[in-house]
DNA sequence: GCCGATTTGTCCGTATGTATC
DNA sequence: CGATACATACGGACAAATCGG
Protein backbone atom coordinates (compact mmCIF):
# COMPACT_ATOMS: atom_id res chain seq x y z
CA UNK A 1 0.00 0.00 0.00
CA UNK A 2 1.91 3.37 -1.24
CA UNK A 3 1.16 6.41 1.02
CA UNK A 4 -0.80 9.70 -0.09
CA UNK A 5 2.28 11.93 -0.06
CA UNK A 6 4.37 9.34 -1.98
CA UNK A 7 2.00 9.14 -4.91
CA UNK A 8 1.33 12.49 -4.96
CA UNK A 9 4.91 13.12 -5.69
CA UNK A 10 4.96 10.63 -8.18
CA UNK A 11 2.37 12.64 -10.30
CA UNK A 12 3.81 15.92 -9.60
CA UNK A 13 7.42 14.09 -11.24
CA UNK A 14 5.25 12.72 -14.12
CA UNK A 15 3.53 15.86 -14.91
CA UNK A 16 7.28 17.76 -14.90
CA UNK A 17 8.67 15.42 -17.01
CA UNK A 18 5.89 14.96 -19.35
CA UNK A 19 6.50 18.54 -19.65
CA UNK A 20 2.75 19.79 -18.15
CA UNK A 21 5.05 22.44 -15.87
CA UNK A 22 8.13 23.36 -18.15
CA UNK A 23 12.09 24.61 -16.72
CA UNK A 24 11.48 27.72 -14.70
CA UNK A 25 7.47 27.91 -14.39
CA UNK A 26 5.51 27.61 -11.42
CA UNK A 27 3.67 24.65 -10.40
CA UNK A 28 -0.10 25.33 -8.89
CA UNK A 29 0.16 26.80 -5.22
CA UNK A 30 0.04 24.64 -2.37
CA UNK A 31 -4.15 25.69 -2.12
CA UNK A 32 -4.80 24.97 -5.09
CA UNK A 33 -3.21 21.34 -5.38
CA UNK A 34 -4.39 20.65 -1.87
CA UNK A 35 -7.66 20.87 -3.76
CA UNK A 36 -7.11 19.12 -7.00
CA UNK A 37 -5.42 16.08 -5.01
CA UNK A 38 -7.90 16.16 -2.15
CA UNK A 39 -5.37 16.30 0.67
CA UNK A 40 -4.08 17.95 3.75
CA UNK A 41 -1.65 20.59 3.86
CA UNK A 42 1.27 18.65 5.98
CA UNK A 43 0.61 15.99 3.27
CA UNK A 44 1.02 18.35 0.01
CA UNK A 45 4.37 19.90 1.50
CA UNK A 46 5.94 16.64 2.52
CA UNK A 47 5.47 15.40 -1.32
CA UNK A 48 6.91 18.93 -2.47
CA UNK A 49 10.05 18.51 -0.16
CA UNK A 50 10.32 14.63 -1.64
CA UNK A 51 10.27 16.35 -5.03
CA UNK A 52 12.82 19.00 -3.74
CA UNK A 53 15.22 16.35 -2.81
CA UNK A 54 15.17 14.62 -6.24
CA UNK A 55 16.31 18.30 -7.76
CA UNK A 56 12.59 18.63 -9.67
CA UNK A 57 11.62 21.86 -8.12
CA UNK A 58 12.50 24.48 -5.75
CA UNK A 59 10.05 26.82 -3.94
CA UNK A 60 10.47 30.47 -3.00
CA UNK A 61 8.65 31.64 -0.66
CA UNK A 62 6.14 34.31 -1.61
CA UNK A 63 6.43 33.67 -4.94
CA UNK A 64 5.72 29.69 -5.60
CA UNK A 65 7.47 26.36 -6.63
CA UNK A 66 9.65 26.46 -9.34
CA UNK A 67 10.30 24.02 -12.01
CA UNK A 68 14.37 23.74 -11.92
CA UNK A 69 14.14 19.86 -13.81
CA UNK A 70 15.71 19.65 -17.34
CA UNK A 71 15.67 16.48 -19.82
CA UNK A 72 18.70 15.21 -19.89
CA UNK A 73 20.75 15.40 -22.70
CA UNK A 74 23.36 13.17 -21.66
CA UNK A 75 23.10 9.32 -23.36
CA UNK A 76 25.31 7.47 -21.29
CA UNK A 77 25.77 5.15 -18.29
CA UNK A 78 24.34 7.16 -15.50
CA UNK A 79 23.86 6.50 -11.54
CA UNK A 80 22.19 7.95 -9.10
CA UNK A 81 20.01 7.48 -6.03
CA UNK A 82 19.89 3.91 -5.59
CA UNK A 83 19.64 2.33 -7.93
CA UNK A 84 20.26 -1.20 -9.36
CA UNK A 85 22.10 -2.22 -12.14
CA UNK A 86 19.59 -3.33 -14.10
CA UNK A 87 17.15 -0.20 -13.77
CA UNK A 88 20.10 2.16 -14.29
CA UNK A 89 20.62 -0.38 -17.41
CA UNK A 90 16.81 -0.30 -18.52
CA UNK A 91 16.65 3.44 -17.79
CA UNK A 92 19.53 4.27 -19.77
CA UNK A 93 18.02 1.68 -23.18
CA UNK A 94 21.05 -0.82 -23.13
CA UNK A 95 20.97 -4.51 -23.05
CA UNK A 96 22.95 -6.20 -20.31
CA UNK A 97 24.46 -9.50 -19.17
CA UNK A 98 26.25 -10.29 -15.95
CA UNK A 99 28.59 -13.18 -15.66
CA UNK A 100 29.46 -14.32 -12.60
CA UNK A 101 33.80 -14.64 -12.15
CA UNK A 102 33.74 -15.78 -8.72
CA UNK A 103 31.02 -17.04 -5.78
CA UNK A 104 32.61 -18.25 -2.61
CA UNK A 105 31.61 -18.26 1.14
CA UNK A 106 34.38 -16.58 3.90
CA UNK A 107 34.77 -15.37 6.77
CA UNK A 108 36.31 -11.82 7.54
CA UNK A 109 39.43 -11.99 8.49
CA UNK A 110 41.65 -8.53 10.76
CA UNK A 111 41.86 -7.09 7.34
CA UNK A 112 38.75 -7.93 5.22
CA UNK A 113 36.80 -6.76 8.79
CA UNK A 114 38.96 -3.34 8.61
CA UNK A 115 38.34 -2.83 5.38
CA UNK A 116 34.71 -3.56 5.14
CA UNK A 117 33.57 -2.56 8.48
CA UNK A 118 32.37 -6.39 9.05
CA UNK A 119 32.78 -8.09 12.38
CA UNK A 120 36.09 -9.74 12.40
CA UNK A 121 34.90 -13.44 11.60
CA UNK A 122 31.44 -12.86 10.08
CA UNK A 123 30.44 -15.35 7.51
CA UNK A 124 30.10 -13.24 4.28
CA UNK A 125 29.66 -13.99 0.37
CA UNK A 126 32.60 -12.68 -1.66
CA UNK A 127 31.09 -12.62 -5.38
CA UNK A 128 32.58 -11.35 -8.40
CA UNK A 129 30.81 -9.94 -11.16
CA UNK A 130 31.47 -8.68 -14.60
CA UNK A 131 29.08 -6.49 -16.47
CA UNK A 132 28.70 -5.94 -19.84
CA UNK A 133 26.71 -3.36 -21.73
CA UNK A 134 26.23 -4.08 -25.45
CA UNK A 135 29.04 -7.14 -25.79
CA UNK A 136 31.56 -4.69 -23.87
CA UNK A 137 32.84 -6.09 -20.46
CA UNK A 138 32.43 -2.00 -18.63
CA UNK A 139 31.77 -2.80 -14.66
CA UNK A 140 33.85 -5.19 -12.54
CA UNK A 141 31.73 -5.41 -9.11
CA UNK A 142 33.81 -7.05 -6.22
CA UNK A 143 30.68 -7.49 -3.63
CA UNK A 144 30.50 -8.87 0.33
CA UNK A 145 27.33 -9.94 1.41
CA UNK A 146 26.82 -10.96 5.27
CA UNK A 147 25.44 -15.01 4.43
CA UNK A 148 23.33 -14.32 8.03
CA UNK A 149 21.16 -11.93 6.42
CA UNK A 150 21.38 -13.67 2.61
CA UNK A 151 20.25 -16.68 2.81
CA UNK A 152 20.21 -19.59 0.13
CA UNK A 153 21.89 -17.63 -2.16
CA UNK A 154 23.56 -19.06 -5.31
CA UNK A 155 25.63 -18.51 -8.49
CA UNK A 156 22.40 -18.76 -10.34
CA UNK A 157 20.23 -15.82 -8.72
CA UNK A 158 23.79 -13.78 -8.65
CA UNK A 159 24.00 -13.93 -11.92
CA UNK A 160 20.53 -12.48 -12.41
CA UNK A 161 20.24 -9.70 -10.26
CA UNK A 162 20.79 -9.96 -6.49
CA UNK A 163 18.44 -7.05 -5.18
CA UNK A 164 15.63 -9.06 -7.33
CA UNK A 165 16.34 -11.40 -4.96
CA UNK A 166 16.70 -9.94 -1.98
CA UNK A 167 13.26 -7.53 -2.35
CA UNK A 168 11.41 -10.19 -4.34
CA UNK A 169 12.14 -13.79 -2.35
CA UNK A 170 13.22 -12.35 0.31
CA UNK A 171 10.62 -9.72 1.62
CA UNK A 172 14.13 -7.61 2.46
CA UNK A 173 14.05 -3.70 1.86
CA UNK A 174 16.68 -1.68 1.42
CA UNK A 175 16.76 1.68 3.08
CA UNK A 176 20.24 3.51 3.31
CA UNK A 177 22.64 3.09 0.66
CA UNK A 178 26.36 5.34 1.68
CA UNK A 179 29.20 5.70 -1.58
CA UNK A 180 32.06 7.00 -2.03
CA UNK A 181 33.28 7.26 -5.51
CA UNK A 182 37.14 7.96 -6.31
CA UNK A 183 39.18 7.12 -9.55
CA UNK A 184 42.15 4.90 -9.03
CA UNK A 185 44.86 3.13 -11.17
CA UNK A 186 43.85 0.21 -13.38
CA UNK A 187 44.72 -2.97 -11.55
CA UNK A 188 46.09 -6.12 -13.43
CA UNK A 189 42.30 -8.13 -12.30
CA UNK A 190 40.70 -5.09 -14.16
CA UNK A 191 42.67 -5.71 -16.83
CA UNK A 192 41.97 -9.81 -16.89
CA UNK A 193 38.19 -9.12 -16.21
CA UNK A 194 37.14 -5.97 -18.45
CA UNK A 195 37.61 -4.75 -21.87
CA UNK A 196 39.63 -1.52 -21.54
CA UNK A 197 40.58 -0.22 -24.35
CA UNK A 198 43.68 1.70 -23.56
CA UNK A 199 42.37 3.35 -20.39
CA UNK A 200 44.65 3.38 -17.27
CA UNK A 201 42.24 4.55 -15.10
CA UNK A 202 38.79 3.30 -13.39
CA UNK A 203 36.08 4.88 -11.62
CA UNK A 204 35.49 3.11 -8.27
CA UNK A 205 32.06 3.02 -6.26
CA UNK A 206 32.92 1.79 -2.74
CA UNK A 207 29.47 1.28 -1.23
CA UNK A 208 28.16 -0.06 1.74
CA UNK A 209 23.82 -0.97 2.23
CA UNK A 210 22.27 -0.94 4.98
CA UNK A 211 18.71 -3.05 5.12
CA UNK A 212 15.46 -1.74 6.64
CA UNK A 213 16.72 -3.33 10.38
CA UNK A 214 19.70 -0.91 9.62
CA UNK A 215 22.36 -3.94 9.45
CA UNK A 216 25.04 -3.31 6.96
CA UNK A 217 24.61 -6.05 5.16
CA UNK A 218 26.16 -5.66 1.56
CA UNK A 219 29.52 -4.05 0.67
CA UNK A 220 30.68 -3.42 -3.14
CA UNK A 221 33.49 -1.91 -4.67
CA UNK A 222 32.56 -1.11 -8.55
CA UNK A 223 35.30 -0.67 -11.31
CA UNK A 224 34.26 1.38 -13.93
CA UNK A 225 35.64 2.04 -17.15
CA UNK A 226 35.80 5.72 -17.68
CA UNK A 227 34.06 6.60 -20.44
CA UNK A 228 30.75 4.50 -19.16
CA UNK A 229 30.76 6.08 -16.02
CA UNK A 230 28.41 9.08 -14.61
CA UNK A 231 27.37 9.89 -11.30
CA UNK A 232 24.63 12.86 -10.73
CA UNK A 233 23.66 14.03 -7.98
CA UNK A 234 21.41 16.91 -6.40
CA UNK A 235 22.35 18.82 -2.83
CA UNK A 236 20.31 20.95 -1.39
CA UNK A 237 21.48 23.89 1.25
CA UNK A 238 19.75 23.69 4.58
CA UNK A 239 18.65 20.32 4.82
CA UNK B 1 17.00 33.54 13.03
CA UNK B 2 17.45 29.84 13.22
CA UNK B 3 14.52 27.36 13.49
CA UNK B 4 13.70 25.22 15.91
CA UNK B 5 13.81 21.64 13.83
CA UNK B 6 17.77 22.73 12.52
CA UNK B 7 18.55 23.30 16.22
CA UNK B 8 17.42 20.42 17.54
CA UNK B 9 19.33 18.26 14.01
CA UNK B 10 22.14 20.14 15.26
CA UNK B 11 22.53 18.89 18.35
CA UNK B 12 21.87 15.57 17.61
CA UNK B 13 23.91 14.93 15.22
CA UNK B 14 27.02 16.98 17.12
CA UNK B 15 25.91 14.26 20.13
CA UNK B 16 26.56 11.46 17.09
CA UNK B 17 29.33 12.62 16.31
CA UNK B 18 30.67 13.23 19.74
CA UNK B 19 29.82 9.62 20.85
CA UNK B 20 27.03 10.18 23.21
CA UNK B 21 25.18 7.92 20.98
CA UNK B 22 27.45 5.49 19.13
CA UNK B 23 27.43 3.63 15.99
CA UNK B 24 24.64 0.75 16.04
CA UNK B 25 22.69 2.27 19.19
CA UNK B 26 19.48 3.77 19.19
CA UNK B 27 18.88 7.59 20.49
CA UNK B 28 16.41 8.06 22.49
CA UNK B 29 12.43 7.28 21.66
CA UNK B 30 10.97 10.37 19.79
CA UNK B 31 8.63 10.45 22.83
CA UNK B 32 11.93 11.15 25.12
CA UNK B 33 13.18 13.84 22.82
CA UNK B 34 9.92 15.93 22.70
CA UNK B 35 10.18 16.20 26.32
CA UNK B 36 13.63 17.08 26.69
CA UNK B 37 13.93 19.50 23.61
CA UNK B 38 10.30 20.85 25.18
CA UNK B 39 8.66 20.68 21.48
CA UNK B 40 5.84 18.98 19.13
CA UNK B 41 6.27 15.63 17.90
CA UNK B 42 6.17 17.28 14.24
CA UNK B 43 9.33 19.40 14.94
CA UNK B 44 10.95 16.16 16.54
CA UNK B 45 10.26 14.12 13.56
CA UNK B 46 11.35 16.73 10.93
CA UNK B 47 15.10 17.08 12.85
CA UNK B 48 15.25 13.11 12.38
CA UNK B 49 14.30 13.31 8.75
CA UNK B 50 17.03 15.50 8.10
CA UNK B 51 19.06 13.49 10.50
CA UNK B 52 18.37 10.44 7.76
CA UNK B 53 18.79 12.33 4.58
CA UNK B 54 22.44 13.10 5.73
CA UNK B 55 22.95 9.42 6.94
CA UNK B 56 23.35 9.69 10.32
CA UNK B 57 20.13 7.42 11.61
CA UNK B 58 18.14 5.03 10.29
CA UNK B 59 14.44 4.93 11.95
CA UNK B 60 12.83 1.36 12.53
CA UNK B 61 9.20 1.10 12.80
CA UNK B 62 8.06 -0.26 16.10
CA UNK B 63 12.08 -0.23 17.50
CA UNK B 64 13.46 3.16 17.20
CA UNK B 65 16.15 5.39 15.63
CA UNK B 66 19.31 3.68 14.83
CA UNK B 67 22.07 5.10 14.57
CA UNK B 68 24.46 4.57 11.47
CA UNK B 69 27.01 7.12 11.40
CA UNK B 70 31.11 6.04 11.44
CA UNK B 71 33.73 8.42 12.04
CA UNK B 72 35.30 8.39 8.77
CA UNK B 73 38.96 6.53 8.41
CA UNK B 74 40.07 8.58 5.28
CA UNK B 75 42.41 11.44 5.09
CA UNK B 76 41.76 12.98 1.74
CA UNK B 77 40.42 15.77 -0.12
CA UNK B 78 36.39 14.85 0.75
CA UNK B 79 32.94 16.85 -0.71
CA UNK B 80 29.95 15.75 -0.63
CA UNK B 81 26.60 18.05 0.56
CA UNK B 82 26.70 21.36 -0.71
CA UNK B 83 30.13 22.57 0.74
CA UNK B 84 32.38 25.31 -0.87
CA UNK B 85 35.90 24.21 -1.54
CA UNK B 86 37.40 26.10 1.44
CA UNK B 87 35.13 24.73 3.95
CA UNK B 88 36.17 21.06 2.57
CA UNK B 89 39.43 21.90 2.86
CA UNK B 90 39.20 23.17 6.71
CA UNK B 91 37.33 20.04 7.39
CA UNK B 92 40.15 18.10 5.92
CA UNK B 93 42.51 20.32 7.60
CA UNK B 94 44.53 21.52 4.34
CA UNK B 95 46.24 24.45 3.69
CA UNK B 96 45.37 26.04 1.12
CA UNK B 97 45.85 28.62 -1.90
CA UNK B 98 44.03 29.76 -4.52
CA UNK B 99 45.83 31.18 -8.28
CA UNK B 100 43.12 33.02 -10.57
CA UNK B 101 44.44 32.07 -14.06
CA UNK B 102 42.02 34.57 -15.87
CA UNK B 103 38.97 36.55 -15.38
CA UNK B 104 37.01 38.24 -17.72
CA UNK B 105 33.80 39.14 -18.79
CA UNK B 106 32.11 37.83 -22.01
CA UNK B 107 28.65 36.86 -23.69
CA UNK B 108 27.50 33.24 -24.30
CA UNK B 109 27.43 32.65 -27.99
CA UNK B 110 25.25 29.45 -29.26
CA UNK B 111 27.92 26.54 -28.41
CA UNK B 112 28.59 28.08 -24.52
CA UNK B 113 24.59 28.38 -23.86
CA UNK B 114 24.20 24.63 -25.55
CA UNK B 115 26.79 23.05 -23.17
CA UNK B 116 26.19 25.48 -19.99
CA UNK B 117 22.49 25.71 -20.29
CA UNK B 118 23.07 29.60 -20.09
CA UNK B 119 20.70 31.37 -22.06
CA UNK B 120 22.69 32.92 -25.49
CA UNK B 121 23.68 36.31 -25.56
CA UNK B 122 23.82 35.94 -21.65
CA UNK B 123 26.74 38.38 -20.16
CA UNK B 124 28.87 35.89 -17.76
CA UNK B 125 32.11 36.14 -15.97
CA UNK B 126 34.78 33.32 -17.11
CA UNK B 127 36.95 32.55 -14.57
CA UNK B 128 39.84 30.13 -14.13
CA UNK B 129 41.36 28.70 -11.29
CA UNK B 130 43.75 26.68 -9.48
CA UNK B 131 43.36 25.40 -6.04
CA UNK B 132 46.76 24.08 -4.53
CA UNK B 133 46.50 22.11 -1.17
CA UNK B 134 49.66 22.05 0.55
CA UNK B 135 52.03 23.55 -2.18
CA UNK B 136 50.30 21.35 -5.32
CA UNK B 137 48.02 22.22 -7.87
CA UNK B 138 45.60 19.69 -7.45
CA UNK B 139 42.51 21.35 -8.88
CA UNK B 140 41.34 23.56 -12.08
CA UNK B 141 38.20 25.39 -11.94
CA UNK B 142 36.57 26.89 -14.81
CA UNK B 143 33.27 29.08 -13.89
CA UNK B 144 30.43 30.49 -15.13
CA UNK B 145 28.64 32.98 -13.34
CA UNK B 146 26.10 34.90 -14.56
CA UNK B 147 26.91 39.27 -14.84
CA UNK B 148 23.42 40.19 -13.41
CA UNK B 149 23.63 38.00 -10.53
CA UNK B 150 26.89 39.03 -9.08
CA UNK B 151 27.90 42.72 -9.75
CA UNK B 152 30.65 44.35 -8.89
CA UNK B 153 32.94 40.87 -9.41
CA UNK B 154 37.06 41.39 -8.96
CA UNK B 155 39.88 38.92 -9.28
CA UNK B 156 40.75 39.98 -5.86
CA UNK B 157 37.42 38.84 -4.33
CA UNK B 158 37.51 35.65 -6.51
CA UNK B 159 40.82 34.81 -5.67
CA UNK B 160 39.19 34.34 -2.10
CA UNK B 161 35.84 32.98 -1.85
CA UNK B 162 33.47 33.49 -4.15
CA UNK B 163 31.17 32.10 -2.15
CA UNK B 164 32.09 34.38 0.79
CA UNK B 165 30.89 36.93 -0.99
CA UNK B 166 27.59 36.10 -2.33
CA UNK B 167 26.30 35.05 0.98
CA UNK B 168 28.36 37.51 3.22
CA UNK B 169 28.22 40.55 0.75
CA UNK B 170 26.00 40.29 -1.60
CA UNK B 171 23.04 38.27 1.21
CA UNK B 172 22.47 35.64 -1.40
CA UNK B 173 21.02 32.11 -0.81
CA UNK B 174 22.43 28.98 -2.45
CA UNK B 175 19.93 26.66 -2.39
CA UNK B 176 20.22 23.52 -5.01
CA UNK B 177 23.26 22.09 -6.51
CA UNK B 178 22.93 19.47 -9.49
CA UNK B 179 26.44 17.90 -10.12
CA UNK B 180 27.59 15.16 -12.21
CA UNK B 181 30.98 13.19 -11.84
CA UNK B 182 32.87 11.71 -14.58
CA UNK B 183 36.27 10.56 -15.04
CA UNK B 184 38.22 12.25 -18.52
CA UNK B 185 41.42 12.38 -20.34
CA UNK B 186 43.97 14.71 -19.27
CA UNK B 187 43.52 17.33 -21.74
CA UNK B 188 47.00 19.82 -22.18
CA UNK B 189 45.10 22.70 -20.61
CA UNK B 190 44.95 20.50 -17.37
CA UNK B 191 48.74 19.58 -18.12
CA UNK B 192 49.47 23.43 -17.98
CA UNK B 193 47.41 24.25 -15.11
CA UNK B 194 48.19 21.04 -12.39
CA UNK B 195 51.01 19.07 -11.09
CA UNK B 196 49.53 16.37 -12.49
CA UNK B 197 52.55 13.67 -12.12
CA UNK B 198 52.34 10.89 -14.30
CA UNK B 199 48.65 10.54 -14.29
CA UNK B 200 46.60 10.51 -17.53
CA UNK B 201 42.81 11.00 -16.42
CA UNK B 202 41.18 13.70 -13.99
CA UNK B 203 37.88 13.42 -11.90
CA UNK B 204 35.48 16.07 -13.31
CA UNK B 205 32.58 17.72 -11.37
CA UNK B 206 30.53 18.86 -13.21
CA UNK B 207 27.79 21.70 -11.54
CA UNK B 208 25.32 23.95 -12.07
CA UNK B 209 24.14 26.25 -8.71
CA UNK B 210 21.02 27.71 -8.10
CA UNK B 211 20.13 30.46 -6.06
CA UNK B 212 17.03 30.79 -3.99
CA UNK B 213 15.60 32.78 -6.64
CA UNK B 214 15.72 29.48 -8.41
CA UNK B 215 17.69 31.42 -11.01
CA UNK B 216 20.75 29.24 -12.02
CA UNK B 217 23.47 31.38 -11.64
CA UNK B 218 26.77 29.47 -11.85
CA UNK B 219 27.90 26.46 -14.02
CA UNK B 220 31.23 24.98 -13.18
CA UNK B 221 33.33 22.68 -13.96
CA UNK B 222 36.12 21.22 -11.62
CA UNK B 223 38.92 18.93 -12.78
CA UNK B 224 40.36 17.26 -9.81
CA UNK B 225 44.20 15.06 -10.20
CA UNK B 226 42.72 11.23 -8.66
CA UNK B 227 44.81 10.56 -5.97
CA UNK B 228 42.97 13.87 -4.26
CA UNK B 229 39.67 13.34 -4.83
CA UNK B 230 36.84 11.69 -3.00
CA UNK B 231 33.29 12.08 -3.36
CA UNK B 232 30.80 11.37 -0.59
CA UNK B 233 27.29 10.21 -0.79
CA UNK B 234 24.23 8.92 1.40
CA UNK B 235 21.25 7.79 -1.22
CA UNK B 236 17.81 6.99 0.92
CA UNK B 237 15.30 4.45 -0.88
CA UNK B 238 11.55 5.63 -0.77
CA UNK B 239 12.54 9.65 -0.49
C1' DG C 1 -0.86 -17.24 19.17
C1' DC C 2 -2.82 -13.30 21.33
C1' DC C 3 -2.85 -9.02 23.70
C1' DG C 4 -1.17 -4.75 25.26
C1' DA C 5 2.62 -1.43 25.60
C1' DT C 6 6.03 0.96 22.98
C1' DT C 7 7.76 3.20 18.91
C1' DT C 8 7.83 4.93 14.41
C1' DG C 9 4.87 6.37 10.10
C1' DT C 10 1.16 8.91 8.04
C1' DC C 11 -2.41 12.25 7.86
C1' DC C 12 -5.32 15.97 9.25
C1' DG C 13 -6.59 20.79 10.85
C1' DT C 14 -5.12 25.04 12.55
C1' DA C 15 -2.33 28.96 13.76
C1' DT C 16 1.39 32.01 13.03
C1' DG C 17 5.58 33.82 10.71
C1' DT C 18 7.88 35.64 6.59
C1' DA C 19 8.63 37.01 1.86
C1' DT C 20 6.68 38.73 -2.50
C1' DC C 21 3.88 41.54 -5.17
C1' DC D 1 -1.25 48.04 3.21
C1' DG D 2 -3.59 43.89 1.87
C1' DA D 3 -3.60 39.57 -0.67
C1' DT D 4 -1.01 35.59 -1.88
C1' DA D 5 2.30 31.95 -1.21
C1' DC D 6 5.58 29.29 1.14
C1' DA D 7 7.77 28.03 6.10
C1' DT D 8 7.39 26.64 10.62
C1' DA D 9 5.17 24.81 14.60
C1' DC D 10 1.63 22.70 17.38
C1' DG D 11 -1.59 18.98 18.83
C1' DG D 12 -4.35 15.15 17.91
C1' DA D 13 -5.68 10.75 15.73
C1' DC D 14 -4.89 6.40 13.82
C1' DA D 15 -2.01 2.86 11.34
C1' DA D 16 1.85 -0.40 11.30
C1' DA D 17 5.67 -2.80 13.24
C1' DT D 18 8.03 -4.75 17.28
C1' DC D 19 8.51 -6.95 21.58
C1' DG D 20 7.50 -9.12 25.92
C1' DG D 21 4.37 -11.50 28.87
Amino acid sequence: MKSIYYEIFESLRDRIEDGEFPYQSYIPSEAVLVEEYECSHNTLRKALSVLRLHGYVQPIQGKGVLVIWQPSRGADFVLGDIETFKEAAERNGMSTTTKVRSFELIRADAELADATGFAEDAELYRIERVRHLNGQALIYDINYLLASVVPGLTPQIVERSVYEYLEGTLGMHIATSKRTIRVERVTSADRMALDLLDYTMVAVVHGQTFNSDGVMFEVTTSRHRPDFFTFHDTAIRGY
